[in-house]
DNA sequence: CTATATCCTGCACGATCGGTCAAGATGGAG
DNA sequence: CTCCATCTTGACCGATCGTGCAGGATATAG
């Protein structure tokens, strides 16, 4: 009897186990990550995994190719045309919305950073680097137009990188310090408003 | 013939391992580092790190401990007594410095609660509980005398930890996207200026 | 010096790792 | 329906993992 096509199975198959990798990359890096932890997760046997992925990198590639691509995205507001205000808020409030829905990518992405990007060397030098590049210039003009207060680019870029991946990565810590809970839906939007108005207030010229 | 005291052996293989350690679980995390390719590192026979160390698990605790000490003193400033700015801005200067002179110290710990702080949980919810919880009261107690602007401390502290440590557990991407070279000493001061001015005009008062 | 307590390490064990492969199961074409 | 290409999986491989232990090496006490 014929239950279910072909492809059903494997486009199943295939979401389960990038669900169930990203968590184990996530939590123990690529390395301490295991097929067959990942397989138990996934609901699939270990050979399964090499026969959709063909191997275990190929299969970690995958995974931070999809995180990054959301990270990227998530920067098109930030284009000349837009008000800088609006633009880098919206982006922060984007940025942090993200974190929160997908931590498990944001630490994937995170651990391959800290492990020295063995795995996306190339990728940081081509696309990342063409993408900060590009946003710079943005900055700049807007600075040029006196809407900005003057600031290395660069270093506006990994103060939004950092505090936003901060609330995906280090979601343990927060809990923790706040009382074992996960913060409300109250508290995001209160962290959200608190960094765009403190970066929005760096950045912006100061009425003399 | 005796050329080295028992004490003297000790301390140095002890040493060498601490720091093999802190360099292999920055790169893999725990699961990932490898006790033979420490001890490889170390140049100390693989036997010796469990003699020294019972297990892996206690050695990695110690290399956690060791690092978050550094954390925890860097605050020391963050005092009623002393000016908001200028406590702040030493703080801030102090993280980044720390990010710099030993970021593998700082990945390690990133790599542990990213993990889901398996191994420190306990600790997190004591000591570094505590220490966040005064060191609020301190920023609550400027905020009441108008010398900053009113925001919830916790955030606050997180947006400082995650500026400064992402200069450590990033490095690597950030060295990419400068070129593929190191931050220079004046790129460093820049940072640390840029940030803490940010951070802090985002704080203080604005003179309306 | 000798005796000895302490320190050190080579070796082996069971477990688990990522990856391979051949045999079995199954959906879809004709 | 039959047949076959494709999908699926259990069993197995060599390598490496962390750790326990017996026995050798050595600094120090007497």
């Amino acid at each position: 009897m014929h239950r279910e096509s072909k492809e059903q199975t494997r486009a199943r198959n295939v979401n389960a186990i990038l669900r169930a990798a990203e968590m184990a990359f996530a939590q123990h890096g690529y390395r301490g990550a295991s097929l067959s932890r990942i397989a138990e997760m996934a609901g699939v046997p270990k050979s399964n995994i090499a026969y959709y992925f063909s191997s275990k990198q190929k299969l970690y590639e995958e995974v931070l190719s999809n995180i990054c691509m959301l990270w990227l995205d998530a920067g098109d507001e930030i284009s000349k045309e837009n008000d800088p205000e609006a633009a880098l808020t919206s982006y922060i409030h984007h940025k942090l919305d993200l974190a929160r829905s997908r931590p498990y990518g944001s630490k994937v992405w995170a651990n391959e950073i800290i492990a020295g990007a063995p795995f996306i060397q190339s990728f940081l030098s081509t696309t990342v680097k063409a993408w900060i590049t590009q946003r710079a210039y943005v900055l700049e003009y807007w600075m040029d137009q006196g809407f900005l207060q003057r600031t290395d680019p660069q270093t506006i870029f990994y103060l939004i990188w950092s505090t936003t991946q901060h609330y995906a990565d280090f979601n343990t810590q927060i809990e923790i310090l706040n009382d074992e809970k996960p913060l409300s839906d109250e508290q995001w939007e209160n962290a959200k408003s608190t960094i765009a108005r403190m970066i929005i207030r760096g950045l912006t010229v100061r009425s003399a």
